[in-house]
DNA sequence: TTGTATGCGTTATCAG
DNA sequence: CTGATAACGCATACAA
């Protein structure tokens, strides 16, 4: 008797209105009984609920309630990398994963969205997505672009770790000042030959020493704030830079800045624990010991797999407090209230790579 | 003439029916204009345009746009375990790229979500998020009911490593094949002390040996058949159970394996490329060269960051195509075809890690 | 506590 | 090539 899933005509499935029709009641009340935004007599609710199982009515359908409500219930985070990129870098993921717990709380899902109009024709991007808000990852020049169709739509945006403008909310670093802290604990500890491996200073990811000019054309912020705070203490440090924050990338760079044995620095400071857990293997691979021999310092705080008994000697950053953060500004805006910038600070940590100058 | 941006009254945003009829066109038109589903006039075509920039239009509204159509163009990918942990893992990083190619090929946008009914009162769910589909990354007993929800609805479902019902298409492994292979490489090479080190039996993520009571409770497919394979070969070998695919916990069942000089394996079969990294990192720390003294295979095919110049003997599988598949077939389905599940076979290949049995 | 009425912003259909 | 019309499925203000 409560088989055929549809009593009258079975081409369409059951709407509320068709359970509220089958249980006597009205479409409005039946909603409630759904939604739970109202008190309901336990007599209906349960009636309700019976025939809609019986209807095979699985709850609201949520496209017809987003239009309703006016919220979709979903946030975009653009990145501007390739996924495998992207959740290559431990800092990205914990971030990710900050944002989807402070999404969670506040009720949205995450939408995950690759800055790269050459996927589909009718990919759903930051402009066609139902979402309420965005969340960017950087945010490079083309991303600005895009920015501002979601902008037009009148949605909260926050950006981690990039720039779209001063009306937009940053969630960001201390990473000018988290690195001079390093190079003060390098100058302090009697180094004078230091060298540093800098993040990619632009989406061409080209490796090697770095000129001037490639350096006063660094695009990325996060690369040349780092880079300048390491230069309010060591103006004339050697700049090697690397294709992307990996431990083979440090390897690569490390092999350079060792090759000469009549120059090498004393100390290396990372601009990511996985470069400096590759410079690290470089300097052992030129038998070198870290620290006596040479100091390595890296940035970031987050455990890497693969340094064997070394601690690193970093900046620790709050990495999934970032994304929690973004999560609760997103909230704040959808609330319309204002939602300001946040600067993060990192934790310098003293670890077992850097030592005293060599005499 | 142009500037006030509503004509009418200023508090609502402009609609496609504001646009239409600023633009003396019908509704129907306009959406055409924007959809690009129906040839258009040029001149209306500006026109139209040119009134919508006027009015501060930026595009259909998404949320109205799914409902008419039936579809959001947003699927779900749900995944076990947190964040973090889920794209810990490079296996699993790398399909997810493949997954997200898949599906933007279709159109369609992944929306992240954890089976995690704890998180918020109202964050979305299966059950609740506007998607037209769902994959799932493995499938817990818990997750197979948040399932029926999808399925009650209708929506085209996939299972990638997972089992969720004879008629949910799954995309698989041959891992009891793969795993097998790799034994019988190792038996040919005259290997008599095999060991294997498995990925977690179960959400518990217990180390250490195993029990055959353990070994028969096992609930992870993937772990379970990796292990019936190498056991087609090697009844009687040593299972040690690793807490998860981590370097870190190789290193931990590979100190176990070497730890009584006077009976040691020769092979260890990892169930992961990472374990294997970490079963290697043990055995030269037990002063045992690889391949000389021990051999050890891997599973997975992945670039492991910290092998330094070893090249595993692994079982390569195709993540990204597997992902790619997933893809597919939500595809298919979506079109209202059938989908059959996918079952990929692994490429064996054979590195430097594993030589002659030691006489 | 329940019911009535209305509109959310589109787009498919079909006729012109 | 364009226009009129009719849903799409629901949630809320307000009245009862």
């Amino acid at each position: 008797m409560s088989l055929g899933p549809d009593p009258v005509k079975s081409r369409r499935r059951a709407t509320i209105a068709d359970v509220a029709r089958a249980a006597g009641v009205s479409p409005s009340t039946a909603s409630v009984v759904f939604s739970g935004k109202a008190p309901v007599a336990e007599a209906t609710r349960e009636r309700v609920l019976a025939v809609a199982a019986d209807l095979g009515y699985t709850g609201p359908d949520p496209r017809a309630a987003s239009l309703r409500r006016g919220r979709s219930g979903i946030v975009a985070v653009a990145l501007e990398e390739h996924l495998r990129t992207a959740f290559l870098d431990p800092v990205k993921t914990a971030m990710m994963d900050g944002l989807t717990d402070g999404l969670a709380e506040l009720g949205a899902g995450v939408l995950l969205l690759r800055d790269d109009p050459g996927a589909g024709p009718d990919a759903p991007t930051l402009a066609t997505a139902p979402i309420d808000a965005a969340v960017l990852i950087g945010c490079s020049p083309r991303m600005r672009e895009t920015l501002e169709a979601v902008r037009a739509r009148g949605l909260p945006i926050v950006v981690i770790e990039g720039d779209a403008g001063d009306d937009v909310p940053r969630i960001e670093l201390d990473n000018r000042e988290a690195a001079a802290q390093i190079a003060r604990h390098l100058l302090a500890l009697g180094h004078r030959r230091a060298a540093m491996v800098t993040l990619p200073f632009d989406s061409g990811r080209e490796r090697g020493d770095a000129t001037s000019e490639r350096i006063a054309a660094i695009t990325t912020p996060v690369t040349r704030e780092r880079l300048e705070g390491v230069r309010e203490v060591y103006p004339d440090a050697r700049v090697v830079s690397a294709g992307a924050s990996m431990i083979d990338e440090g390897l690569i760079a490390g092999r350079l800045l060792f090759a000469d044995p009549e120059d090498r620095p004393t100390a290396v400071m990372a601009q990511s624990d996985l470069i400096a857990a590759g410079v690290i293997r470089a300097a052992e691979e030129a038998g070198l010991q870290v620290p006596q021999d040479v100091s390595v310092a890296g940035f970031d705080g987050i455990a890497v797999d693969g340094l064997g008994e070394h601690v690193l000697t970093t900046a620790v950053q709050p990495a999934a407090e970032k994304g929690r953060a973004a999560g609760a500004a997103i909230a704040r805006m959808l609330a319309g209230e204002q939602a300001a910038s946040i600067r993060f600070t990192c934790t310098f940590r003293e670890g077992t790579t850097t030592g005293p100058a060599p005499s």
